[in-house]
DNA sequence: TCGATATGACCGGCCGGTCCGCTAAACTGA
DNA sequence: TCAGTTTAGCGGACCGGCCGGTCATATCGA
């Protein structure tokens, strides 16, 4: 019964370290949200979680493993979801808002987490160390997936011809925008109201309809 | 000859103070940009300046005051250099394109600079420690700069009604993201093609005419 | 009892900030 | 003008605290 080929290729060991991890990189990014990457000591990842320290070794070799993994798990979930909800759609428009809104709504749920990403991504300017090439990559894939989104929409005329790629960077700066307005809590607006601005704005500009 | 009133209150050490103050904060922003606050240290500075690190603290009380100081001063000359030339234009237009390509003549004459201010106004989303607050503080200082131009805009008809602070933030945004995609290198288009684009499509989104 | 897992005291290095000794300019008197 | 003296300005060794990471020990489940 043991020699099961490849059904169940997680031991319970498996699961267990999973577990782990999980519980110590969600109260990584409770702690790392409140004071950054440099501001949180290990030890404070620890009790956040409730373990010892030498505990979150057993699952991580360093303090920089934990923020990657934490983040790129969180990112990599959301990509995916905006990827699979695209989808479900074929108008163009409606892409680029289901992409501003599964990112507030992100914010409503996982703001620890939107907190390291928003200031995070703005970061990645800053000369080239290891890590923040993991975040310029994620800013690639988002705006790989807009410019599709965009080059898609001119094709089919629904938007005018402009350069995609520098179109889908315009939407990716929008749409943070927005998420730090509403984690700054600037915005007395409801989430809606503040994503059709957004979006009437990306879609008409501000220059008055000519007609 | 001494007790001449007002017009040179300042002394010559004064003129000395200043003069260290500032070549102290110039190396500043240069290691500062390579290495973000946390990364540089004060021997860091020190070195870059060619001073040692007592002559530093001559000058400034901490290393929060140096990084303070250097981006708050860099900032006051952005803003009001913005603000002056402002001053002759009407067109509403015309000063956001304005405001932006300060901004993008910025980052090739102050790299350095610019790499802080990017990255810094990124981190004001983390919990307010005293530091964050003045970067929030500037942040809506150019957004009430462009607030009254959109609202003065909207009242001449040049805009149409918007929500004139969501559409400066919205306009701000779009200028922070091309300052770091010039600054990350991901654009081989000059700085006018840039910052044209930027604005065609602040001024007339993506929508097709239409007409 | 024994392996596996968890712990936190501990270590070494780093860094912000201090402080004391040094140097050279400024001042003094002849 | 110059030797002698004061003083302002400078530098870098040093200190204390912090923190990432380790490891010997303790705890626990089987």
């Amino acid at each position: 019964m043991r020699p099961r080929s490849k059904p169940t290729p997680r031991t319970k060991k498996d699961v267990v370290v999973e577990f782990r991890r999980k519980m110590i990189f969600e109260a990584a990014a409770k702690a790392f949200a409140r004071s950054g990457y440099e501001g949180t000591s290990v030890d404070a990842i620890a009790a956040e979680a409730g373990i010892g320290k030498g505990t979150i070794y057993l699952y991580f070799a360093s303090k920089a493993e934990i923020y990657l993994s934490a983040i790129m798990h969180e990112f990599n979930k959301l990509h995916a979801d905006t990827v699979r909800r695209f989808e479900a759609i074929s108008s163009c428009r409606e892409k680029i808002e289901l992409y501003i809104r599964v990112r507030v709504d992100y914010v409503e749920s996982h703001r620890d987490f939107c907190r390291i990403y928003v200031s995070e991504f703005g970061k990645a300017v800053t000369q080239p160390d290891a890590m923040q090439k993991q975040f310029r990559k994620m800013r690639v894939r988002q705006a790989d997936l807009l410019t599709e989104v965009i080059s898609k929409g001119i094709a089919t005329g629904e938007i005018r011809p402009v350069p995609a790629r520098g179109a889908a960077l315009f939407i990716t700066d929008a749409a943070r925008g927005l998420l730090e307005k509403r984690l700054l809590g600037w915005s007395e607006a409801g989430a809606d109201e503040d994503i059709h601005l957004v979006l009437d704005l990306l879609w008409n500009g501000l220059g008055g309809v000519p007609a």
